[in-house]
DNA sequence: AATAAGGACAACCGCTCGGAC
DNA sequence: TGTCCGAGCGGTTGTCCTTAT
């Protein structure tokens, strides 16, 4: 990319580099002016880019606001089953690559995915009361959330079971590990704590919220700019 | 209705790597 | 060859929202 140099004189920097710097939360006047420079002048030299944007803040804030959040490519919402099934399968190949399985997941950010498996993954692993980094929790993941994963991707879409649990299934796991017990084909691990569900994300097809059906999803809490 | 607890996600921090000089 | 600086990565923290009590 191309700054525009001759603006940035070393006055000008100087100053800035005096100013205070702002921390925290973005401003859509703050995504406007970041959005808008890169529409003009390309990404890359963050730094500088930053200074001559008017921007008080750090190159790297500015680098990941624009990959995290404003890049017009980028996806928002729910990780899908396929996604799911394909981070589950990067991690086991590469473990912590986040920015290597976000490669392979277009429009999602190694820190979406990160935040995901910190939230979702690490969440089950608690609750199965190992490391998150245990054989135990790969064998979990390769024989029993992996497969349930696959069976929910092949399964016709059906309305929600009004009866029978969600969560059951009739897959049977040949390679499944002696100490991981089954039991209508869900793990058997100490009781959770109330109100959250093992099944959930991994096998089962049940909304967050069960009892009342409904499907929680967020956009983020902030706005969500676009360059169209 | 108020509030505490937990979850989800944005943002920051420290470290490493690679290129320019 | 060594040093500096920008960029990228992974880990961690902070903030805000939702849900449960």
């Amino acid at each position: 990319m191309e700054v525009e140099g001759r603006e940035c004189n070393s006055a000008i920097q100087s100053e800035e580099e005096t100013m205070e710097l702002r921390r925290g939360p973005w401003t859509v006047e703050e995504d406007m002016t970041l959005m808008n420079f890169i529409a003009k002048h390309g990404e890359g030299r963050w730094n500088s880019l930053a200074r001559c944007a008017g921007l008080k803040r750090t190159g790297k804030s500015c680098r990941l606001r624009w990959l995290n959040y404003l890049r017009p490519d980028v996806r928002r919402g729910n990780i899908t089953p396929e996604e799911q099934l394909l981070i589950l399968e990067l991690h086991c190949r590469w473990g912590n690559r986040w920015s290597k399985i976000a490669q392979h997941l277009p429009g999602r950010t190694d820190n979406e995915i990160k935040n995901y498996w910190r939230t979702r993954v690490q969440k089950h692993a608690k609750q199965l009361q190992c490391d998150v980094n245990s054989k135990q929790i790969k064998d979990t993941m390769r024989y029993l959330w992996i497969p349930r994963l696959v069976e929910r991707l092949h399964a016709p879409p059906t309305p929600p079971p009004t009866g029978s649990s969600p969560t059951t299934s009739t897959t049977t796991y040949h390679h499944l590990p002696t100490n991981i017990s089954m039991s209508s084909g869900q793990l058997v691990p100490p009781p959770p704590p109330p109100g959250t569900s093992i099944g959930g994300d991994y096998g089962g097809v049940q909304p967050e919220n069960s009892s009342t059906g409904l499907h929680r999803t967020r956009l983020g809490r902030r706005f969500h700019l676009s360059l169209t």
